[in-house]
RNA sequence: CGGGGCGUGGCGCAGCUCGGUAGCGCGCCUGCUUUGGGAGCAGGAGGUCGCCGGUUCGAAUCCGGCCGCCCCGACCA
């Protein structure tokens, strides 16, 4: 058997099987693992660690962009999420309630928050007076559960990390203006982070949250060539201010309802990481997310020689932490260095340094690099300082390489130009196209439509920077084209 | 929620057709030898066969019910 080997060896290639290879990947990187609870996942430490990272970046920005965290409770009143009609009707089919606590039935059944609008809302509308006291601009860090049908680790679980934004502000203009600016953020992280360009835009009327005047929304094209919804931000507009009494007096001294934007990213990025950049190797994780960005393996045949090698070992982990560098020694005597090299290949660590008694007669290293360009061999022998020196640059130019092939591969599988008929559509996605453009009337028809016929929905309708040089003139559903879209199958 | 599949040591599976009290690989433990791409040998631990009931002298195996998980379809970060 060359593809499924005997035991826990061997993973399902992407190729045969993409579905398959993911929830393989997942499993044996141990990013995460099925729990107990049906549809809920533990994510492990190595996946928690990348999690860590996006988080610290992503908070980094919110706080430099004016952003406080601030946390609000996980119950939330069911006559809250009922306020906001729209709002109920979206979260209505995946609400988890709890009805009976301390041995009692409850007066009032509590939701467990499938999000946080309406209670934070609530709260807003206590703490806003003035438009002194505009802009109102809080995230919290948090869990939420929905409760899906179907689920998938870290793509789909009932219970998932997010962050959640939620802002208020005295004009339409400046709420606008707040969610353009996160999903600049989202966008800038998921590319200088994770290594996962997406496009941008706003989302079809059909697709748009739950009590949102308008959504817009960050889609990654995964290998597979299906869109990954990975981060959206919305326009709330004044729905939920209305309904919960989120007034200011403003400068000329009336009373009004404040605008607002809500936005968010969740563990999901984890797997939309797998899904870029995974290989049938397993998982590899760009250098800027990696918990561990080098894993120094020592090589050692006798005792001696295993404590002479294990010393180096340290040191060089010492100096490139010294360095800013990631880096931990495996330092394990019952595994042999091939069991670790592919372990650690496995979980996508960028960089790994092997270091043997021959190696330290000779003050060098061998660097090998999770992923080579093309071309370029994987493995180099070079001295010790040249090598430790080398490391910061190495990385540096993976994350790079990351991104390049990750833009290159969402260009080639991205077709462009006019899309007469809807059938034309499902033969261009059928042919290997991920994202297709197209024109589209603006009818919502068209999409149940294409739907229907191709399995495909309009992921975005393209922010400026990602639009056609030519607009397109014709609706893929017949017609006039009012505007662009982009279609695809997605997750 | 509809269709399909699967529940047997930690993991992957065989055994079920044709009932006779459980086996293989990997992993794990101990010892020795090993270690530059998934180490070898020897010894060892570990299983109410998803749950409940029925048939039978006897059930992993046959029958009924239930539960759970995975995959495919309708909704979603």
């Amino acid at each position: 058997m060359s593809k499924k080997r005997a035991g826990k060896r061997g993973l399902t290639s992407r190729g045969e099987d993409f579905s398959a290879w993911y929830n393989e990947v997942v499993q044996q990187a141990e990013l995460a693992d099925y729990s107990p609870v049906r549809g809920s996942m533990v994510i492990r430490p190595w996946g928690y660690g990348i999690w860590e990272n996006m988080q610290r970046a992503l908070d980094d920005m919110f706080k430099a962009s004016g952003h406080q965290n601030a946390y609000f409770p996980l119950l939330i009143p069911m006559s809250f999420i009922e306020r906001e009609k729209e709002h109920i009707e979206g979260f209505k089919p995946e609400l988890a309630v709890v009805t009976h606590a301390g041995g009692k039935d409850l007066e009032e059944p509590y939701v467990v928050r499938p999000t946080s609008e309406t209670i934070i809302y609530s709260m807003y509308a206590k703490w806003v007076q003035s438009y002194r006291d505009l802009p109102l601009l809080l995230n919290q860090w948090a869990n939420v559960m929905r409760w899906e049908l179907r689920t998938r680790l870290f793509l789909r679980t009932a219970e998932f990390l997010w962050q959640e934004g939620h802002t208020a502000h005295a004009t339409e203009a400046e709420a606008e203006e707040e969610a353009r600016l996160i999903l600049g953020i989202y966008r800038r992280f998921m590319e200088d982070w994770m290594a996962m360009p997406p496009l941008t835009g706003l989302k079809s009327p059909s697709e748009t949250f739950a009590g949102a005047d308008r959504s817009y929304a960050c889609e990654a094209l995964m290998q597979d060539g299906k869109a990954l919804q990975a981060g959206t931000s919305h326009m709330l507009g004044q729905n939920f201010s209305r309904q919960f009494g989120l007034t200011f007096q403003s400068e000329e001294g009336r009373e009004e309802y404040a605008w607002n934007t809500s936005w968010g990213v969740s563990t999901r990025l984890v797997g939309g990481l797998v899904m870029t950049h995974g290989d049938d190797v397993g998982v590899v994780v760009p250098p800027k997310l990696a918990p561990t960005q080098v894993i120094v393996v020592p090589i050692a045949r006798t005792d001696e020689q295993a404590a002479a090698v294990m010393q180096k070992a340290d040191a060089i982990v010492e100096r490139l932490r010294d360095g800013g560098v990631r880096a931990a020694a495996d330092g394990r005597r019952h595994l042999s260095p091939g069991a670790k090299f592919f372990e650690w290949e496995r979980k996508g660590v960028p960089l790994r340094v092997e270091i043997g008694p021959r190696d330290v007669e000779r003050g060098q290293v061998v660097l090998v690099r999770r992923v080579a360009p093309e071309g370029e061999k994987r493995k180099e022998f070079l001295a010790e300082d040249r090598a430790l020196k080398e490391v910061p640059a190495r990385l540096k130019a993976l994350q790079a390489q990351l991104l390049d092939a990750a833009r290159d591969r969402r260009e080639n599988m991205t077709h462009r130009g006019e899309v007469s008929s809807i059938d034309e559509l499902g033969e261009i996605l059928d042919a290997g196209a991920g994202f297709v453009y197209s024109g589209w009337s603006g009818d919502a028809a068209v999409e149940d439509r294409v739907k229907e016929a191709t399995k495909a929905t309009i992921r975005v309708i393209p922010g400026e920077e990602f639009r056609s040089d030519a607009a397109p003139s014709r609706c893929a559903g017949g017609g006039r084209a009012a505007m662009e879209a982009v279609w695809a199958r997605a997750y």
